[in-house]
DNA sequence: CATTAATTTCAAAAAAAAATGAAAAGTGCA
DNA sequence: TGCACTTTTCATTTTTTTTTGAAATTAATG
């Protein structure tokens, strides 16, 4: 009971408020940007500029946010890689600080949210050429350019988008 | 009166119902990827394989939607361009084609969406330089290196973004 | 083991986003 | 100008997403 984690032992110094309330102001547009739910950005942009690895419960107080919340928020950051977890001697919670490399975050999102709409977008477009109707002339060059179009986004896309993520080394 | 729009006087061919409900599909998950409502994206999948234009009250009817959903949805697409307007003679309604350029939608979208955030996020980051406090040296070493990767992340970005879209020559 | 602390889960509540449709505003034509 | 048609607006409803917190689960410790 005497290393209760709140006695905050080896607390380097603290975030100056103002940069705080700035960091977490910024990393909610940013996820939100994103379609993360701002709970999220809160936790990250709280951990951004933190020194000192934090656990559950100490961020989620102050960010007057329910345990469920953190709990929630801190599984989407981990499976973004947004955020590693360090031991702390003599204290069983897990201690998360960021990950401050973007690269990583970018990377991690668009292969899970990205590059999976990519496969199934072709899959569909191979399902549109199938229904290609063939009677009329004119008419299936019409579509038959649009579904070339399709093509071509996807294709640029799925090359162009971890080109991107590789680009990014902040 | 009898040119009552719902005599389609001029249409060419109409779209094959499962190259419809396909590209409905496509630009459905599309356009919510780019955080747009799902409304927008079925009128712009309806419109993309569709030769003749649309007026909003026949695309509403087609997709069973409201017409407050067409009008506002059209709105949006219209401040994306990427539909265009076409005049038909002895109709006073507006008739909508896609654009089938998606370099014109993703620059438009880059434009209006994406860099007031990063114009909104330099100013944030002179705010946390501001307020970065100077009395310990290791402290302050700690938030400029995290800030100046705040600084590269949107410095890239600005730069990065503009590019992506000239490249989408589609 | 049994206990207690830490975390996750998930049904319900709250909040946010989108759709509806009727009223208001706009527009062209006779 | 006035009428009829078209489109926009916006308060309200519906749907979807996010948050909450209590209960269930997991895990460490004596």
């Amino acid at each position: 009971m005497a290393s209760k984690a709140n006695i905050a032992i080896q607390s380097k110094y603290s975030t100056p408020k103002e940069l705080e309330v700035e960091s977490i102001d910024f990393f909610v547009r940013l996820m939100s940007l994103l379609g993360l739910p701002r709970s999220v950005g809160e936790i990250y942009g709280l951990l951004y500029f933190n020194p000192d690895a934090m656990c559950m419960e100490q961020i989620a107080s102050k960010l007057r946010i329910s345990i469920g919340s953190a709990s929630q928020g801190l599984k989407t950051l981990r499976s973004l890689k947004a955020v590693k977890t360090s031991y702390v001697p003599g204290d069983r919670r897990d201690h998360y600080l960021a990950e401050s490399e973007f690269r990583r975050l970018f990377s991690t999102f668009l292969k899970d949210e990205i590059l999976p709409h990519l496969e199934s977008a072709k899959d569909r477009i191979s399902r549109m050429e199938e229904s290609l109707p063939t009677e009329n002339e004119e008419q299936s060059e019409f579509y038959s350019i649009r579904i070339e179009k399709l093509k071509r986004l996807t294709k640029t896309s799925g090359r162009l988008l971890p080109a991107l993520a590789g680009l990014l080394r902040l």
